[in-house]
DNA sequence: CGGCCTGCCGAAAACGTTTTCGTGAACGTA
DNA sequence: TACGTTCACGAAAACGTTTTCGGCAGGCCG
């Protein structure tokens, strides 16, 4: 009759059984698999060649009681739908990943019961800290100062200046984007972009007509198209903006969606692009840009790596002490051919 | 002086404080927060009364150690950036997040040893099961029948018949859309679509033609047309089914992408839509759909649904015997304007 | 040979719960 | 009064680790 291992009694394999196959006690076996220094190198071998033997995991949850360290982050977003939150949580997923934490998700749906209630769940999981993604890039309430655990706020900040929260240089991205049009030689540059109550869209639009000044250049079409972040709205703002201005030589839309509609009304008044008339957009949202006809030059938010970076900040808040404050990442280009 | 606290202390609260401010052992504060039937009822609202004056949250590790039960579920999924995970993981998370279990999130890129490497971490914490969610519709590699916990396989069945996979119903999808299109008049309905070596194209136009030989009709355009998922494979297509069929008087496309296509190419040929020729989409990719001119109508999969069951079917795994096989989870239309 | 240091190892406490079991009190019954 | 039963409650074990501390060899020095 065979001896029983741990895992033919369907039990699932314990630091106590490594220790009784490799001989020695439970204490040592755990120094060994730690790379703790007072074990005999001979021990040691021996010890992990048990463990890889019988395939043994260590059970995190005790660890977790004793270290005080669960080894977890819960990430809190408010809008999984909304697709900027995607991008934010791979990148912190990325960051975490190559570390031995894990992560939670909870989506809120933006509720703020449901967040409390995630919140609660979370504290009593013991995470070592948390990451608030908003789903729209304007101030959005504290979670408060008395957690137990750091929190970073990415996307959209705390409005407790206390926090830290990471967001995305709109300005800068503003800037970027009519930057490039005058390096290729455009002169006559509107701007349509979205909702005038987003901060982004004030953002965006300030940094373009910071860098027109630059240049003594004034806006093209009259003024700023506020509107809202559609492709009706693009295709709208633009048959208005060339009954303004019809020797109009570049637009700058405030988002792809918005630049997909501005690219639809060109194409219908026989308009080329970008021969006549350059266009670029904002949030480089893939499927829209690189479909476009013809493939749409965009601003990237680099919210993969803001999300890195989140990442990479709660774990410095987790051993030290926490930092306040807001801190943006900035935007890139990627050109296509709307623009060249 | 003040009576220190374990919080002013900076302490987390623990089952302990609640005792003794309560005056009763541990183990009764326990059985009173449990809703055990052996306490006073005097005793169990002073406890509560006393958990709740030090927002006692219990510690969840622990209670994980002694009940063998995390409370914790894994989200494997192999490709966050395509938008078909995200659904199903709203859905899961959302059915999880009534109960009071936690949602792990592990993206595994797509890479093979990322996803052994995700697999091994949440073994070691002890998860109760594990959701898996591909990245295409096609047969994925089963983790393997030897896993301590349940497993349920989403959007990707497994290749291994003995796990539980659960699928979208693709055929039924395509006999939808050709359904809708025949009770709206149409007599010749083309189809273009994507990928050929994906299944899901391949079920899609069976269904399709299914659906027209009940009611003695053939495919217009000669062919399915196979191709990419994409906007310009659309356009190039319909040029293509246009020159076969000049009178064809409905488009079925596989996705909303190459829809968008088959619109923009239909306009430049000045045909009116729905008014010559009704299009139908696949996927209900909102932004795509919603925004086309005329807004389209498509085929959703259902894909929350489809994690809601994923996460109930674990449930039903956890405790009970697993279940192997492929269940699929039906189709709905989602009438917009472009085929009326 | 006695003392001291060094190198390895194990016993046991600790983390914060749940659960089993024992115990004392109160009460009813013979 | 003696005895069994029920009702609340507490002591202690258990979950699977990490870590502190003490002990036992063996080697070196005086």
């Amino acid at each position: 009759m065979e001896p029983e291992t741990p895992q033919s009694a369907g039990r699932v394999v314990t630091l106590r059984d490594v220790a009784k196959l490799a001989g020695v006690s439970i204490a040592t076996a755990s120094k060994a698999l730690n790379n703790q220094p007072q074990v005999r190198a001979e021990t040691r071998a021996r010890v992990i060649r048990a463990a890889e033997q019988l395939s043994f995991s260590p059970n995190t949850l005790a660890q977790g009681l004793i270290t005080q360290r669960s080894g977890t982050v819960g990430l809190l977003t408010s809008d999984l739908e909304g697709r900027f939150s995607i991008p934010i949580l791979m990148g912190a997923e990325d960051a975490f990943g190559s570390d031995q934490t894990s992560v939670f998700l909870c989506d809120a749906r933006g509720d703020t019961v449901r967040e409390k209630h995630h919140l609660r769940a979370l504290l009593s999981r013991r995470v070592d800290g948390l990451i608030v993604v908003g789903a729209r890039p304007d101030a959005r309430p504290s979670l408060g100062r008395e957690l137990p655990v750091p929190v970073i706020y990415a996307y959209s900040p705390s409005d407790d200046p206390a926090d830290l929260s990471l967001v995305t240089d709109n300005v800068g991205g503003g800037r970027l984007a009519v930057d490039h049009l005058i390096r290729h030689g455009r002169q006559r540059i509107a701007h349509i972009t979205g909702d005038a109550t987003y901060g982004a869209a004030q953002d965006r639009a300030r940094g373009a007509l910071e860098r027109l000044a630059e240049e003594g250049l004034e806006l093209a079409g009259e003024q700023v198209w506020f509107g809202s972040w559609s492709e009706a709205w693009g295709r709208g703002a633009t048959r208005m903006v060339l009954q303004r201005t019809p020797d109009v030589d570049a637009i700058f839309a405030g988002s792809d969606e918005i630049a997909r509609g501005v690219l639809d009304a060109l194409h219908q008044e026989d308009l080329d692009v970008p021969g006549q008339v350059a266009v670029i957009g904002f949030d480089n949202w893939k499927v829209l840009a690189a479909n476009a006809r013809p493939p749409l030059s965009t601003v990237d938010m680099n919210l993969e790596q803001l999300g890195r970076l989140a990442a990479q900040r709660l774990f410095a808040a987790i051993d030290g002490k926490p930092k306040g404050g807001v801190e943006t990442v900035g935007c890139r280009l990627v050109i296509r051919e709307s623009s060249s």
